[in-house]
DNA sequence: GAAATAGTGTCTCTTAGACACTATTTC
DNA sequence: GAAATAGTGTCTAAGAGACACTATTTC
């Protein structure tokens, strides 16, 4: 084992749960260790950059770009670290569905992963909630597509995120409502079926927070 | 400064926003230092002992009890902490109105704090965002509030963590429909008005989560 | 009585979700 | 033509929020 690789003494790491559709499935970026045991990636805390930096650059480093949203997600230090880390600071990004992989990395639907270490597989587990946890507020389901995207394309990225089906009408309205895309001029006809419009990410209006708890709000 | 509050090399503080509902507002318990500056309550980790543990004996020695609930954050390491820590983990917990707390520290509005350090402020300002993210599948409102407490109290506690006023009959409509609570045979009269009827924290279904972006859902 | 707080019944207007279409492509 | 996908208009049942009350206390 590299001396780069050596667990520090009270060592911090920052693990990535690296997430995009492929094949019409969420699916979690992987490494694997020398050993061969599968991993998520991750990188020691170092004191120069600060741990999101940090995990910018290990995302950059697996797909050849930088991921197109990150956030930091809740400690999780209980269970053992595949490299032993005390600490570990877990990131969740998001990229869109043409990123290439590094040489080692595989994509892994995030509802069949493989076997990962305790904290891993905890990490791993709660990422679905954090980007759920964030979706109201930030574009997440919009970083998982390409720049112009279809609506069925921007509404099957709901539903996986959501865990369960919209219905199409009813999304269209409320994307409209919404006033968070534009149209393009630009038609995408798959082979099959009517080609359909193209739309990118354009929010009009500040973004309103539909509250989830809802006890009925009163007026203003 | 004692050894014991020294910042070791490559330091990990497992810092607390503890909030309470006093004096009709949400509020956050803040400490003094040695030299006289509001900080959050902190920690040093330490290897024996998970942070999430860590954050609980904090909280506990505080108040003289264990709190009602308590979360993980995410990570704020960007800016400086008051005491030198490189990492910060931050925890936000929350507990009844009626703790007691320990000499040197005191409650003060979450929209109206002393002046913190950096990292701390950030921290602080991050908590009610944290506690709204969760209040829909954990029942952070009720752990504001006293075992029993009537409509009224529970209706302010919402309000406080929505940040907006509810209105008054649909707020116990929504309540009912979400099976939540149950009545006791307790009252309770304030001196004016009439006595409100005192009730539990009593989930009988499945907590049902309302999601947040409400692209129509579809049946099922 | 007035003032204050607790608690409810009804009405209306919005909208989620269902249903039923039309439109445009490939085969 | 059939099959597949894109996109829309209408209907209905549910419910958020408004309004207007009644009930019970202190003064």
């Amino acid at each position: 084992m590299s001396r780069a690789t050596q667990r520090p003494r009270g060592a911090v790491s920052i693990d990535l749960v690296l997430c995009a559709i492929q094949a019409d499935r969420l699916q979690v970026l992987v490494t694997k260790t020398a050993g061969g045991d599968s991993v998520l990636p991750f990188a020691w805390n170092r004191p120069d950059i600060v741990p999101e930096q940090a995990a910018r650059q290990l995302a950059t480093a697996l797909i050849g770009r930088s991921p197109a949203w990150l956030t930091a997600a809740p400690v999780a230090a209980f269970k053992r670290h595949p490299a032993g880390a005390d600490l570990s600071v877990p990131f969740v990004a998001v990229t869109g569905p043409q990123a290439q992989t590094v040489v080692g990395a595989a994509w892994h639907p995030l509802d069949a992963l493989p076997v990962l270490a305790p904290r891993h597989k905890a990490i791993a587990q709660s990422a679905l909630e954090t980007l759920m946890l964030h979706m109201d507020t930030a574009p997440v389901a919009f970083r998982l597509l390409a720049p112009t995207f279809t609506l069925s394309d921007l509404q099957r990225a709901y539903e996986l995120l959501l865990g369960r089906r919209l219905h199409k009408a009813s999304f269209r309205r409320a994307l409209q409502a919404a006033y968070l895309i534009e149209p393009t001029d630009e038609w995408r006809g798959e082979g099959r079926g009517r080609p359909a419009q193209l739309f990118r990410y354009a929010p009009r209006k500040r973004r309103v927070v539909h509250r989830g708890v809802r006890f009925d709000l009163i007026g203003h």
